[in-house]
DNA sequence: ATTTGTTGTGGAACTGGTTCCATACGTTAT
DNA sequence: ATAACGTATGGAACCAGTTCCACAACAAAT
């Protein structure tokens, strides 16, 4: 495989002529540069980009850190990011954690290694502590709140998110709500803000019998609704974390004939709108967006995103600047 | 940042004996390799991936080449390929070409330029004679069948699973079928294979009414749905190119009280078996692993994988194996 | 006539690793 | 006694680029 210095002597001249031929940059003579360029084509040549990133040190990739590549949060996440670095000439590669500290650490390190440019945390199971002491080694942003930290972030505000949504079910008449979350609320800060959600507008605390941990998939939907019927025959609302989750919520209460029960999910996927359950729509495209663009600015900053409450179903409210927003969509 | 030749200075070793305790190769005495690793503390020195890649010309990362990736076929297959790649210590990186010629080259060249140790195409819009001829800068598979070419490939016959699919339902007496196809019959392969597939079932063409191109989205399917109704009353099957088609067709015939149509999908998606339709599982979790371990092959391997075809709601044939399998998945 | 600026080119140091090879010493086998 | 081998270490070439700096040649301005 040829290389810089194969061209040069084979076209009689210096590397730095041959570079500058390259990169079109600084001064060559008409003759030179075609003199180089036929040397190229002759030896096939063509630059290793390895050793370029070495040199500049810079390898324009961004890694993703997220907990799941196959989770619709964090897949349509992670889209907007790839989209992004896209479009802005860098490479995005995902490095699934699984929720692991240990993983977590070593996608750090190779931040440390040079095989990154800058670090996106999508989520994140090490404090934020551990993020800011690797900051030293490149850029790195979080896609949820990272208060006090010095680290630059784009987020909903996930609690008023949820606030609103079970206000919103409250001011309608709805107060027996059976609600699922991902991990317990000691591990997952997603689970933490939605049982402080309820507290806040219902001013106690969720039952136990109607609050169904460990949710991730359909089945878990399935599940958590048989679960809440059993404790609670005059269930109202199954709140879910998250549209697939919710899904399988409005299909099991369809086959109970407890259709009268209102569902609601989260991500705001097509599937929501097609099974006609609400959803809170986070804006992970506006975010996934945000949090490359923040990766490269110098300032910490820190980027709020409004979140929306898509109300279908009975919960659909004509007045409802949502609905505009879905007629947009439709057309 | 401290390098190798700082950490043998500070330790008073050679930059050999250095290499060594990084990559704990070769012989070294205890008390040495101690002082060594002083010294890198000392300096907070750490490897330099960059470099070591450069050097071994290697970069452990692979380039996944795929259209769209907020496209749930690609997604499923990608997000297994990456899963595939991170078990065997690879990253992966996602390459959207948007079915652009010049993209694709582009990824091409990037293999070229040694940015990656391999590519996996998932689709493309180039022929497969230019993937051939870019093999000698790296291996490349596919995920389609390579016929004759010398690529190593893991697909489905998508052509058999269509007759397939075909062939059941009119077995059952569904014969007034439209179709949703994603391109023209001219650009897409498996929109060429979808009606190949019919005319092989039908012996005929199928009515051009009854065939519905560019289908993308679950709006398509909406649309497609009253398209057909509009030329066939008497529809019996919507037979779309996705899950997320179908479950727009079937939102729509359900809205037109027409739930007797039946729906079809592919991808085997949560969202078919909530709502209830049948779906061509195209086995991607199982191609997109595949279509990784074949890339460190020496040998061309062709890996046909069998799809299988969901069969739910009115097709539903409990003698049918399938049915084990849709089990297997709910428990 | 001298200074200044533009154009054009090459040398050499720099990015930070890996690895082949030579050398040296101590131990064991012939 | 010496050949053969295991242990331990260092030197230097190698991977393949970028870029600073020096130096010429020539034109235009002072």
């Amino acid at each position: 495989m040829a290389n810089i210095r194969d061209v040069a002597k084979l076209s009689g001249h210096s590397i730095s002529t041959v570079s500058r031929v390259i990169n079109q940059r600084g001064y060559v003579a008409g003759k030179t540069a075609a003199e180089v360029r036929q040397a190229m084509k002759t030896l096939n040549y063509h630059r290793n980009d390895l050793a370029r990133a070495l040199s500049l040190g810079k390898t324009y990739r961004v890694g993703v850190v997220l907990p799941y590549v196959n989770h619709p949060y964090f897949q349509k996440l992670a889209d907007a990011i790839i989209s992004a670095a896209f479009a802005n000439n860098y490479q995005a590669t995902f490095l699934q954690s699984n929720y692991s500290p240990e993983e977590e650490i070593k996608f750090l390190d190779m931040l440390k290694h040079h095989a990154f440019d800058g670090l996106i945390f999508t989520s994140r199971a090490i404090p934020f502590d551990k993020l800011v002491e690797y900051k030293k080694y490149g850029p790195i942003t979080c896609c949820e709140d990272t208060f006090d930290y010095p680290l630059s972030s784009a987020f909903t505000d996930r609690r008023a998110s949820f606030v609103n949504a079970l206000q919103t079910l409250k001011d309608q008449g709805y107060t027996k709500i059976g609600m699922t979350i991902s991990r317990s609320e000691n591990t997952s800060q997603s689970a933490k803000l939605t049982t402080e959600a309820y507290r806040e507008v219902f001013g106690e605390d969720i039952r136990d019998e109607l609050l169904f941990r460990e949710s991730k998939t359909m089945f878990d939907g399935i599940t958590a609704v048989a679960q809440f019927l059993n404790y609670e025959p005059d269930l109202q609302v199954a709140f879910c974390n998250g549209d697939e989750i919710a899904a399988g919520a409005k299909r099991q209460l369809k086959e109970m004939n407890r259709s009268d029960v209102l569902v609601t999910g989260q991500e705001n996927l097509p599937i929501s709108f097609l099974m006609g359950f609400s959803s809170i729509d986070h804006r992970l495209t506006e975010m996934g967006e945000e949090a490359f663009e923040l990766l490269f600015k110098d300032e910490i900053i820190k980027k709020p995103i409004p979140s929306r409450f898509m109300r279908r179903g009975k919960l659909r409210d004509d007045s409802d600047q949502n609905q505009d927003e879905i007629d947009r969509i439709l057309n």
